[in-house]
DNA sequence: CGATTAACCGAAACAATTTCGGTTTACGAG
DNA sequence: CTCGTAAACCGAAATTGTTTCGGTTAATCG
């Protein structure tokens, strides 16, 4: 075969191809991906360096997908919601795809005017100037874990056994993708509350 | 080489010489593995199910090594803190190996364990049933999360331009082992803070 | 309209993991 | 004590997965 009239491939048609692959439960690997697409493997060298530059075109397309504008008049409270709220969901809609993210490195500008979005709240809240970078931080091991957590299976219920309490509200507990939004929304209120709660103790002079 | 006197391998030394390896920046692959325990590379065979069978070996080691003893005096808040502490550093200790660990599946009796001893502290604060289980994975998720930042460099400081508040922040923020230490102390401080503050509210009836 | 480059393919090279057959030795049953 | 069996290892070959290379055609641009 030629050179094709249109283009059969582009990054962001491999990156796309790639999570679905991924999404799917595969491994990413280059030959099924190829084959999805319908071209031969070698093709996809035109395009992307390599396996490991699928993984970043990965990046480039999810990174675009999620941004943020900022909203002058929001509370912080709205403000630390939200943007919490898509941290975790570029982080959650594909969680299978996040263990190879880990592996390469990152320099997102997207994340920075996260932060500083973020940082402005806190100001707002009253937060201490040297806390606020922290807690942004912990937003975002927040946002991520929780993610994350959409990778591990649910916990087995072992009826009968040691640990009452706990298998019997595991028992009355949902599942799957319910699981981890009622994890986020509940996590995220416990933070809210405690943020707050810091910076009225800050006010008084701690 | 025939059946050597004393056995040279078994899971455990397998499994603790990958983590070293891991932690010292190499991929884990099995040649370079099978080099640095002076054997050959099909002698792995015998103690291990493969590559993905080191994995679970070097989680079984992990598990093994950090567990937790009740301690029914203590406080709930120390409980609390001392579990979710114990959570962060089993992630932690080795944060180049979690992202192998998210790639087998997980089975963890250490993991019920933990779990239940929350739950108990948290029932003793005040928090309501039904949300005890999310808190419960909140605190592990945030642990995770701090965990895998120490894998995230630092965030670049670009001097000038927007985001002054935030790039002032960074500038006297510290860094490496130390950003993660105070990420994880900070964002326990406020988590604890806002179940403190969830607890009171649902006191009063809520 | 001719040279150059882009987009693709097939096949071969390379890299990593896994399997297999063979050798010796430890170990337990009788 | 000794014989049969299985354990622990090795080297080499097979398998699986990634990457490179040379070749073909068509689009594009001067």
């Amino acid at each position: 075969m030629a050179r094709p009239k249109a283009p059969l491939l582009s990054r962001e048609i491999i990156a796309r191809a790639a999570i679905e692959l991924v999404d799917e439960g595969h491994e990413l690997q280059v030959v099924p991906l190829a084959e999805r697409l319908g071209v031969s493997t070698s093709s996809l060298y035109h395009h992307v360096k390599g396996r490991t530059g699928i993984v970043h075109a990965i990046r480039e397309v999810l990174s675009e997908e999620y941004s943020l504008v900022p909203e002058p008049s929001a509370s912080w409270e709205e403000t630390v919601r939200k943007s919490t709220r898509t941290l975790w969901r570029l982080y959650g809609d594909h969680p299978k795809v996040m263990p190879l993210l880990l592996s390469v490195v990152i320099t997102e500008p997207t994340t920075v005017d996260f932060y500083s979005l973020i940082i402005d709240a806190l100001d707002k809240a009253g937060i201490p100037e040297d806390e606020q970078l922290s807690t942004v931080e912990m937003l975002d091991a927040f946002a991520f874990g929780v993610a994350l957590d959409a990778l591990s299976p649910d916990l087995i219920f072992e009826p009968g056994g040691e640990h009452e309490r706990l298998n019997r509200l595991i028992s009355k507990h949902p599942s799957g993708r319910k699981r981890n939004e009622l994890l986020f929304e509940r996590g995220l209120d416990v933070i809210v509350l405690g943020i707050r709660e810091r910076a009225r103790l800050a006010a008084l002079g701690a």
